[in-house]
DNA sequence: GTCCTTTGTGAATCCTCAA
DNA sequence: GTTGAGGATTCACAAAGGA
């Protein structure tokens, strides 16, 4: 998973052709979707245009995350306000309500169809919003067959405060992480969060502080470019837990371009589809100006997950451990015999040092690796000592 | 805010009146419920009974809140083991169990309209959930005309970590806050709040313990009498914050009783529905056995402050260490590289700053805080430096 | 009684690859 | 698709037990 320099480099090269402008969706008019295969797949640019006519031009399984920040206040939206809008009095306000929500709805359903359409198999999707919103994306999301894996609360250090007191400071907003289907294949780099987090399980609650100062964009006259500008913390953590450098990243909804920036920064690929030119301007022009960060900063971790296998009989053929030599558990309760083709033998049982070590214990199961110990040169050992020798070992023929 | 002596007494005489056995529906049998006026409303009862043919008998506009905890509809396959192999206690309770989404929509579309019918005007209604079911409450919720005024997220201190490293460990719970109507009459004590929160405004975000040790409530065999139990510290902020002493709380999904028992404490009345008689009796004895108590000590309760856990991953976020730089120990003898994920790099070998700083010495363990220095301003610096100075400029971190 | 160690447990959608 | 084996995986508390 080593990320090289030419292929930052070649990341770099391809970012600079699309810098001469936006790549309009007009560019490509005679492109129907279903004959664009996907290794056709133009990355790293930033597409001018309405959101779903432009997923639909998208190949399908062609993207390995979905990051999107959908429109949160319905009033707001040029696109979902009822064009009678003008007088509406309390009375018609259910109405008015129950009109808007199911016009939220069926957009919000039609773009999440999509991404799920664009998602590869093994890909995940993040949606984050506000209780304005997110609990109807969330509910639309379930019913698309999307799978939750968990919902994030992103709490903010520094929130705007409630200014007339009647309700509590709205301080955190929520996001959710799904699968398009309840699979059990998608990435998470478990450890290395951990490895971040003083060796403690990351939890579903995030403190990142807001959007403020040099990162936040201002246009000219020092007004901020876009409303809801959020952290690159946060799009940085959901980037390095949930994909793997070189994977394509698409924004349905791209703004200010956070989550394009983080991903050229972290060597992600990017699609990035926005309605409005300014915004979208803005964004080309962050993601030009953004760097990528030392390859060797993002490059994988190694996880343990991810170690290739070593069988047991393999120590004993590379002369590590000798047929007849015995096993013995931390406390010294169980001994085993090591055998010459692998197994081990506690009495009457022959097995794998797992099923042995299982049976010794009287468990369903065990990891014989960490279970069982043996001597060298006065010390006590776990036989997954000598599994790592053994993969040092043979790393370099690898 | 003060509850005077007075009324907890009057609370406490009434209470005693149906101290002597549950309210069964039963034994109403011949009161159709347009006929019964709020004023006959019995209160401080537990009643035994269907949640929706219990609501459907109380009147209309009778209730000041409305507390819910319905099933999450939790969707759980298969057995949860941790890594020493016992068994996860897990909720696989039949009331728990609905055949698609559609029912649950159903069911939770039925008892939210129920309960906006019975509140008044200017009540308002709480209902908890996981990511599991709260989606769908939310957006029903809203569909029904509710009014939502805060999403809260009950950040638990000490939750069940994710044993497979599979996920984000799942930290915390949302509590939706809503009207039965957009209107501006509710109930909200900003300014006590605010006087028990260190003169700052509560937050969306409430950091409270599981409801463990002498307040779970155990049967004679030692087990716990309800999987679901909910500590007395989120219900008597919920109270607290969103309503009066003497007003009546309705919690349609009473089961241990944790509401109807903080409402005796806090003196306001109840009425619990509870569809289980194991659970309506345990809980009849808890209401029984509560006393009246200062609210003080109650709002004082939940925070434990200890410093603040700050993560290595937030310093880099924060952009007080970037990624790509290089961490020395006190006599230069290692040099490891800091990573985008907040783990280090030596050599082969990424992990945290303590174990990558206790595989550079050998040592069994090792605090990377004191341990790693880094450069600034031509000087150097423990890390444990720029944790002091994050926290400084990030006090809400805990 | 005090201090230290061990054990138990909480609303959980909790593995992965080869054959 | 299914099956079976390999082998990876936990945090904060509280209560009980032991010295």
């Amino acid at each position: 998973m080593e990320v090289s320099r030419a292929r930052i480099a070649g990341v770099n090269s391809r970012i600079k052709v699309v810098r001469t402008g936006l790549t309009a969706s007009a560019a490509l008019p005679g492109s129907p979707p279903d004959q664009r295969a996907a290794s056709e797949l133009a990355l790293d640019r930033i597409i001018l245009g309405d959101c779903l006519a432009e997923l639909q031009r998208l190949p399908s399984q062609s993207v390995d995350l979905v990051f999107a920040d959908p429109p949160y206040n319905l009033q707001l939206e040029g696109a979902l306000t009822r064009p009678d809008h003008s007088h509406v009095d309390a009375v018609d306000d259910d109405w008015d309500k129950f009109d808007s929500f199911a016009e939220y709805d069926a957009f919000t359903r039609a773009w999440l169809a999509e991404c799920r359409r664009v998602l590869k198999p093994d890909g995940a999707l993040w949606v984050i919003g506000s209780y304005h919103n997110v609990f109807r994306v969330g509910a639309i999301l379930q019913d698309l067959g999307y799978w939750i894996l968990n919902d994030i609360v992103w709490r903010k250090a520094n929130p705007m405060p409630n200014f007339r007191g009647r309700r509590f400071t709205n301080a955190h907003e929520t996001l959710i992480w799904a699968t398009p289907t309840r699979s059990k294949r998608y990435t998470f780099h478990y450890e290395a969060l951990k490895g971040g987090n003083d060796d403690l399980q990351m939890r579903s609650d995030w403190f990142i502080p807001l959007c403020t100062g040099d990162e936040r964009l201002k246009d000219a006259g020092g007004r901020k470019v876009h409303p809801t500008q959020k952290p690159e913390a946060l799009l940085a953590r959901v980037l390095l837990s949930s994909s793997n450098p070189g994977d394509v990243v698409l924004d349905p909804f791209l703004g200010s371009g956070t989550s394009a920036a983080v991903a050229k920064k972290l060597g992600r690929r990017f699609i990035g589809i926005e309605r409005d030119p300014v915004y979208a301007r803005a964004a080309q022009q962050r993601v030009d100006a953004a760097a990528p960060v030392d390859p060797q900063a993002f490059a994988a971790a190694p996880a343990k997950r991810s170690e290739p296998r070593v069988a047991f009989l393999s120590l004993i053929e590379a002369g590590l451990i000798a047929p007849g030599e015995m096993l013995e558990d931390e406390r010294r309760r169980h001994k085993a015999l090591v055998r010459a083709d692998g197994t081990l033998q506690l009495g009457p049982a022959v097995g794998s040092i797992h099923k042995i070590g299982a049976l010794s214990q009287g468990l369903p199961s065990c990891n014989g690796w960490t279970y069982w110990m043996i001597e060298r040169n006065g010390q006590r050992l776990h036989i997954d000592a000598l599994r790592g020798e053994y993969r040092q070992t043979h790393r370099a023929a690898a």
